[in-house]
DNA sequence: CCGGATCCCAGACGATACTG
DNA sequence: CAGTATCGTCTGGGATCCGG
């Protein structure tokens, strides 16, 4: 754990981790993530696996996301609009990460039954 | 990904990785974790440590992290007061994953340069 | 089908002062 | 040394309505 000072976002940052934890803590963005690295989806997909969400706040995220470089957002010129969300390669490299994050959240919370 | 409904702390969630987020989001709590994985500290080392931090902030991080089970606060009866903190065994089961948040991060920086 | 624009609030976060 | 207590701010996220 280097402690390297970054600046991100105009933010000062002390860990490196918290930059990843600003690239995906947001309501909905581990799941947009992991949905997406199981398939390709199309927004209105997105909301059907994702009910509790509100349009705005979807859109929301998935724009961050795109800015951030982590999704691709893949319009198609035809009518009615057809819009697909990906992984980019960098959203890619996460996944391993978001595994580990449901694993250690998995076995918290067995531990908290003993 | 198992995208299990789970509930914790009267929050329903999705997937057990948001709950790993729930426990390590706020403001200092990955940098008091890292902090704490090299060795064990005091309240105000921790305080020099992260200049930046007011001691409510620090205090009220501190105690979150202690109910979570994340961390051990060892008080001794002594004077003038003494306070020690250091990972607790589940604290110490993430701190792998602290290090991939910090090698995701530092890997994301670079390529904004390029 | 996909999203923008507005209004609003709770709760996270901060500043400052005080204490056993 | 290691905290409380009090008050103030600010922003992430929700609700709702509008538009191409």
């Amino acid at each position: 754990m280097p402690f390297q000072k970054v600046q991100f976002r105009d933010k000062a940052f002390t860990c490196t981790s918290e930059v990843t934890l600003e690239l995906i803590s947001g309501k909905w963005k581990v799941l947009i993530l992991s949905y997406l690295s199981k398939k390709v989806c199309r927004f209105n997909e997105l909301q059907k696996l994702m009910p509790e969400t509100t349009q705005k706040m979807l859109t929301l995220q998935l724009r961050e996301l795109e800015k951030d470089g982590l999704i691709i957002r893949k319009v198609y010129a035809v009518a009615p609009p057809k819009v697909e969300y990906l992984l980019s390669d960098l959203g890619e490299r996460l996944v391993p990460m978001l595994k580990q994050l449901c694993n250690f959240g998995a076995d918290y919370l067995d531990r908290l039954e003993a």
